[in-house]
DNA sequence: GTTATCGTCGCGCATTGCGCAACCTATTGT
DNA sequence: ACAATAGGTTGCGCAATGCGCGACGATAAC
């Protein structure tokens, strides 16, 4: 293509132009490098389309600041450690109130029901966050509202997360019965923390509020801890038990979604 | 500085010329959010001594590609997502084994001791890495030695650190006397690795060799996981047991530096 | 030997990124 | 209420700057 010819920005799906072109290459470099792993000069500069040099210049740069690592010996260009410092700089400020939000909406955008975030402190489960779906019956607002961690699926998850001898003594202090379904049998809780863990995720089927079925997911932070839950709430007729394993996956995309943004890094698992 | 004035680059500790001028200072960018947790254009442009305009062309650039976050409502502009993202991709394929040799050359440098790094596998510790200091006496060569987890400093970071399950099952086959220091009852090494890990780190006085004293400190990789301990060892009349504290805080560095190539984000502890 | 791949170096053109200044929008202070 | 400060955005015109090019050296494959 060499000067000026042709399709300006073919590449990038973004519309308006490039702000600054070389910066936008340069970048761009980082993307294949994440994708590839390893890559040479040569073979970045024909996937951008621009010629050696250009590239072999970008990367220079970019060394400079290790964010690339230039080939030790053999084999092609890497990430460098200067990803991972910027990395632990990003992570060390997120927070999980701050970064739930666009999560939440998306999530129940997709799903068309009511989306909470809760944390625990204090052997209670606090909401953060909540999305309503589009939909016409306003639920409740959840937000700030204290809820026990036995008897909803948020609840369960961090229940299930929390450390061994917290999660004893809470099982310990007696289990408030909410409806017939709340589990109050600490053994049969117990096994079902457990399988919790193993599994990856939870629901609850009447466990708080007749006529309420939700199903959850852990949210991890930069250090692999169990920080959060993010759920999906509704009525039983809209959100019956057997409709519940269907919104799995998107439930844990989205707490892998919001478990990235908190720096936890790699593990996609569907 | 405005048009080609005086000297042409100063600031930068570089000596040759700025490969591509407009992505270093892209990059700048980056390193001032790292460092700054947040900023504005102008302030940024004031720290790089450009105009406004110019660090906002460069900004959005970074926006595009989620390395910065645009200011939600207040607030200045922060590293973004795409920082987590390329964090990720890098630590996948790093590997102790290649990262460890520079932190190790460094570390004995610093103390003027020998320094290993070891890995553990299949209930053994195993030396992958080593680095003499620069004096007279050459200590026996450990890379590749199988030593067991009881006994070193750094082996007992490393059993410190295993399942629970795993360790129980060690400590019941039987702890090997190397000499009369050697931990041999399991309920005191029991105490003394909750010990090291409530604390941090680890040493061991004449317990696998007379007249051989060492600490060790644990290495993280990107999930947290402790993947192999770092230790400095040396003499007794070169390394007393009251000298054995002062060297704490460069182990530690030392062991911090590691885990930050492995991708372990954050958490600097002194 | 040849051939292919990979990175580096200088050169010259014009593309492109830059500084400037005006403008717009909060937010703050009196 | 109004001025004043700070932050951000837009358009323009100049030339600095980044780019393509082709040649060269190195290494490896065959």
């Amino acid at each position: 293509m060499s000067t000026a010819t042709a399709h300006p920005w073919h590449d990038d799906s973004l519309s308006s132009g490039p702000p600054v072109k070389s910066v936008d290459r340069a970048l761009t470099v980082l993307d294949i490098l994440a994708r590839e792993g390893e890559a040479s000069l040569s073979q970045m500069a024909r996937e951008l389309g621009v010629h050696k040099s250009t590239v072999g210049r970008l990367v220079e740069t970019l060394v400079r600041h290790d964010l690339v690592d230039a080939p030790n010996g053999s084999g092609g260009y890497r990430l460098g450690v200067g990803c991972l410092r910027l990395a632990g700089a990003t992570a060390a400020r997120r927070d999980v109130s701050l970064e739930a939000q666009p999560v939440c909406d998306e999530l129940s955008a997709v799903i068309g029901e009511t989306t909470n975030v809760a944390i625990t402190r204090e052997g209670v489960a606090i909401n953060v966050c909540q999305s309503e779906a589009h939909s016409t019956v306003a639920m409740r607002n959840w937000i700030g509202q204290h809820t026990a961690l036995h008897a909803t699926a948020n609840g369960k998850v961090l229940l299930a997360h929390l450390p061994e001898e917290d999660r004893a003594a809470l099982l310990d202090t007696g289990l408030t019965p909410f409806t017939e379904h709340t589990l109050t049998c600490p053994a049969a809780l117990s096994e079902e923390l457990h399988r919790i863990r193993t599994r990856g995720w939870a629901f609850a089927v009447e466990e708080f509020e007749e006529g309420l079925n939700a199903v959850a997911a852990p949210v991890f932070d930069h250090s692999g801890n169990v920080v959060a839950g993010i759920s999906v709430a509704g009525p039983s007729y809209r959100l019956p038990p057997d409709r519940l394993p269907e919104v799995r996956a998107p439930v844990l995309r989205a707490a892998n979604a919001l478990s990235l943004r908190l720096g936890h890094v790699g593990h996609v698992r569907d």
